[in-house]
DNA sequence: CGTGAACGCGCC
DNA sequence: AGGGCGCGTTCACG
């Protein structure tokens, strides 16, 4: 049963299947929702970012919705055609490329949400394959919901121990404009070592003058070229990095703005990543850096249940190619471990950059080496992902497995392919097409497999969400609920004695998200389940 | 002076 | 010489 939600000139309307409307005012709207829950509906709204916060504060949980907004970007993508861009929310509009709307329109000239979901439902239903295509729109929904839920009652963050292992790693704070004591003496120590005069520390290129001055031969100053090097200051220096890091992305400035009365409260913006994948806005929700996460803290009586889907990307591929033989590999915990005992590399690790490096498109190293060995003990996988990268260096689409497609290249590349396969065509336009062609390649082969992992992810979510929720246990924040999601990763916050039927829910729920992302498929997707107090202590 | 690209690095 | 992000800083540019 569908109740959809309509701005009107005149206030709120209700609408449901029968096409009966009723206005509501919106001091009762909260009240009324509440109310037809009972009849278990699924709330169709524009936004469900716009419209849930609001019930959310008033006490009202909703168990299912349509987010209007989310389903339009999805089949836009498939239609080719630009979203739309009337219910407010500003959505980038490039000045330059060859396909776009005018942008002008605004709500009067808008069509009411009846008619739009009207169209959303013919359009699910005229695709390949409308099932898949609805679970998408249900799921993307699902997870509209989850996010709103998970912002309205924050992640909880012990705000004194992350001042402690601030002091601990930084010294005391200092004042304005004055860098930590820990900073102040690294520093001198990277300066007294290279010898060269003043070293301006936080100024990359001038960096790089002065590593250069001391006889380093560097390029950059990133961190991973600075390992190469044998150099006493070179220690120092990456220590210096790491600490100056943790003092702008997570110090006592971010302390202080986003976290209030023992919740961090970031953005999450589902959808938010052209493969499916979400984003956040602000605070850096999904790069919590490893350093801080001691501070994530479950109340007192509480535990943080932190599960992690096992190697979740090489079994998307898995079930993807329907390649029995990675399947088999998958079998146990470790898939890794499961391409080691079938004789195809030596090593865990030759595994793992293998697979990483087949599905991130990596052309050198180890990774490649142990490409064609891996090829050749599961054609399938390999080949599934070979065949999205030959689509997208043709410029072609793909897809994921519920159906989101990727975006078309840009004119700019369209063009220069074209042009470099013209007769005219010097070698150095030829070069760059080419790299601009494997690039794109890269691109679409990781979009398929990224994006069926955020698929199965948010089917984990919105099952694991829908078995936390007991009515009769009172608002979210008193019962188990979900309180942090990164890609392949869920968080409860639970109650003591409510713990083991969390793991449960998690454990059941990966299951059946299998089934409803591939069907019936002998790939497994186990996920470890850890019961701690502080989020550091999980894995 | 403000703006935006580039860098570098955190996460998956 | 690897895919996707967000963010703080620096620096070039109008």
């Amino acid at each position: 049963m569908h109740i959809v939600v309509d701005r009107r000139p005149e206030g709120l309307a209700v609408v449901d299947e029968s096409g009966a409307e009723a206005l509501v005012p919106a001091e009762s709207f909260a009240a009324h929702v509440r109310e037809r829950e009972a009849e278990h509906p699924r709330w169709v709204w524009t936004d469900t970012a716009q419209w849930y916060p609001a019930l959310l504060r008033a006490g009202v949980r909703v168990e299912r919705c349509h987010d209007l907004r989310l389903v339009d970007a999805i089949l836009a993508g498939i239609e080719g055609r630009p979203p739309r861009t009337e219910w407010g929310k500003a959505v980038p509009v490039r000045a330059n490329t060859l396909f776009d709307f005018d942008s002008g329109q605004d709500a009067r000239t808008a069509p009411s949400a009846p008619d739009v979901f009207a169209e959303q439902r013919a359009a699910i239903a005229a695709q390949p394959s409308p099932g898949r295509t609805a679970l998408l729109a249900a799921a993307e929904s699902a997870g509209a919901l989850a996010a709103a839920e998970m912002e309205f009652v924050g992640l909880p963050w012990n705000a004194e121990a992350h001042h402690q292992l601030l002091v601990e790693a930084l010294g005391e704070r200092p004042p304005p404009g004055r860098r930590p004591p820990a900073l102040e003496r690294l520093a001198g120590e990277v300066e007294a070592l290279l010898d060269v005069g003043p070293v301006p520390i936080d100024s990359p290129p001038e960096l790089v003058k002065s590593l250069r001055r001391a006889g380093l031969d560097v390029q950059s100053t990133r961190s991973w070229e600075l390992k190469k090097l044998d150099h006493p200051a070179i220690a120092p220096l990456l220590q210096y990095k790491s600490l100056s890091r943790l003092l702008t992305a997570n110090g006592w400035n971010w302390l202080e703005e986003w976290v209030h009365d023992g919740r961090f409260r970031p953005t999450f913006v589902p959808g938010g990543v052209v493969t499916g994948r979400w984003a956040s806005d602000g605070g850096g929700a999904l790069q919590l850096p490893k350093q801080v996460r001691s501070a994530v803290q479950a109340d007192a009586g509480w535990a943080l249940v932190v599960a992690d889907a096992a190697q979740l990307e090489p079994r998307v591929l898995a079930a993807l190619s329907g390649d029995a033989a990675m399947a088999q590999a998958g079998a146990g915990v470790d898939l890794y471990a499961g391409i080691v005992a079938s004789g195809a590399v030596e090593s865990r690790e030759h595994a793992k950059v293998g697979m990483l490096g087949a599905m991130y498109g990596g052309t050198t190293g180890v990774s490649a080496q142990v490409l064609p060995r891996l090829a050749r003990s599961f054609p399938r996988a390999i080949g599934f992902v070979e065949a999205a990268a030959r689509a997208g260096e043709r410029g072609e689409r793909v897809e994921t497995r519920l159906g989101r497609t990727s975006p078309r290249p840009g004119a700019e590349w369209r063009e220069r392919q074209s042009m470099a396969s013209s007769d005219g065509a010097g070698e150095a336009d030829r070069a760059r097409a080419r790299s601009e062609s494997r690039s794109w390649g890269r691109f679409t082969r990781n979009f398929v497999v990224q994006g069926t992992a955020a698929e199965w992810a948010l089917s984990w979510m919105a099952g694991v969400r829908r078995r936390l929720w007991q009515p009769e246990l009172g608002p979210i924040e008193q019962q188990p609920h979900l309180v942090f999601f990164l890609h392949d990763e869920l968080m409860v916050h639970a109650p003591l004695d409510r713990v083991d039927e969390v793991q449960a829910a998690l454990h059941d729920a990966a299951f059946d998200a299998a089934r409803i992302v591939f069907g019936a498929t002998p790939v497994t997707f186990p996920v470890t389940v850890a019961v701690v107090q502080r989020y550091s202590d999980a894995k």
